[in-house]
DNA sequence: CGTATGAGTTAATTATAGCTAACCATATCT
DNA sequence: AGATATGGTTAGCTATAATTAACTCATACG
């Protein structure tokens, strides 16, 4: 079964409030993405389901190896197409979404392709 | 009513198909983007209520002007984007596939900031 | 003890956007 | 005239992914 692009969005999302806070619970996601919260419910579900995820029994959220694997895919993704828009002079805010969206639909051929390009303009 | 993405793609094809046949139908579209013909006949349904294309009596379609911003609009990011990927090394089918997932999902600021950015890298 | 709050869930609804099945109209071929 | 092919349409189905309404459950307040 192919990641559907909302999946990546959650675990890119998992991914970051793990990294904020230090236990993520759904509630957490949808004050995030501002969702309502039977939306991320049912995602949790599917996302539990297919291993991408656990909960323990006090429900807080873990990534697995292989959902792991997708949210940092995504948030590098997120990271360098952000940083490159914004230094190309795009508004921050503006930069943040469109990078946002184009992280799910890139090829992974294409990345590579921009990475290499935009490590030879940004130094960082 | 904001235009959706799928509508947006079949803008674009009208304008593709309009470049090199003379006339455009509903079929001609189905056949390109590899879709059913109910598919395409009710999106040409919805983009003529909607004042995007006009349809004469034998069911040849042309872009309204309205329309014809939105199609031009997304082809010269088509042809930006993947001309630049290219560039950058991407296998040309890849390029071509990516460019017309990210030519839908770019604002405005940032496609103007790749596009005079690429104009300082690709001469022609 | 009872009620309010917070978190989670289930069920039903909505929108987008594709599909197949079935049908109609026109034109062409024998 | 009858069969076939082409193009278009309608109706009904499917999948994804969000929503609201209504429910459960546990904890905390007073």
């Amino acid at each position: 079964m192919k990641i559907q692009e909302s999946a990546e969005m959650y675990l890119e999302t998992i991914l970051i409030l793990s990294k904020k806070n230090h236990q993520v619970r759904s509630i957490d996601i949808a004050n995030e993405l501002n969702y309502a919260k039977p939306s991320v419910s049912v995602a949790m579900k599917n996302l539990r389901e297919n291993g991408y995820i656990e909960m323990d029994s006090d429900l807080y959220i873990t990534l697995t190896e292989k959902g792991r694997a997708i949210a940092e895919e995504m948030y590098e993704r997120h990271t360098l197409l952000s940083e490159w828009l914004i230094f190309l002079g795009v508004d921050k805010k503006v930069a943040t979404e469109d990078a946002c969206r184009i992280e799910h639909v890139l090829s992974a051929e294409s990345f590579e392709a921009i990475k290499k390009h935009v490590h030879g303009h940004i130094s960082n």
